[in-house]
DNA sequence: CTCCTTTATCGTAATTTTACGATAAAAGGG
DNA sequence: CCCTTTTATCGTAAAATTACGATAAAGGAG
């Protein structure tokens, strides 16, 4: 990404969002986060059998979704744990529950804007 | 992607949250889906005059957009008026308040898992 | 201490994404 | 019909992401 100015314009809340959909915008950490939110906690080794992948692939992965405070990583003798941050998730479903609030709520038709 | 084997162990409706999940994870993008959701509705010359970005530029995310099912457009003479597509952002919302639904509940904290 | 297990980091190749200018298409005004 | 406005698509260059093997670090077993 070649800096877009239009980011700075954004509150560190709306960051952080946009942060927390850029690790969730790729498939395998989707899937990963999927994996731990069933798992309840597991450790590098587990995630690395489920997504087939090679070690270092899934460890870069992680790297990510633990900077954009979607997971927690303990380090429990010579393994690391994995678990979802519950914090970080509130914060995400939070967000996304009050994003665009007065717009698509649960009604089944907005009534016609009439566009332009 | 080269074709991760694990994407298609996903239900339609997981995929559809992948797709949506990977076009709001691109900063520009989602910054776009704010101002739609402030304007209601406008064209795409006001969007490209809003990122000050190229308008085949902007042009090609409202694509990505459009594919996702997050936004509709609508011929409206020579030009095109975009909105949100309330049936999308419905169910995004949706799903991500109905992901992860045992971990993560409002309470502070999780009982303490003790890992692995 | 030495070996084994587990994971993170580094360097690098391949792929994908992003951004842009140029061009085409479609609608309306005069 | 010709011109202007508006947008989508195409081709392409630059940048970012992704995946991998190799290597390093750190902890426990014996």
């Amino acid at each position: 990404m070649k800096e877009v100015p239009l980011i700075h314009e954004m509150t560190a809340e709306e960051q952080r969002l946009a942060r927390m959909l850029k690790a969730l915008g790729n498939p395998v950490r989707f899937r990963i986060m999927q994996f731990l939110a069933h798992r309840q906690a597991c450790i590098t080794g587990d995630i690395v059998e489920f997504t087939t992948l090679a070690q270092s692939t899934v460890s870069q992965h992680l790297k990510v979704l633990r900077e954009a405070g979607l997971i927690e990583g303990e380090i429990e003798g010579p393994a690391t744990c994995y678990c979802i941050h519950p914090e970080g998730i509130r914060f995400l479903k939070e967000q996304i529950a009050r994003w665009l609030p007065d717009c698509c709520s649960s009604e089944a038709e907005r009534p016609p804007v009439d566009c332009c």
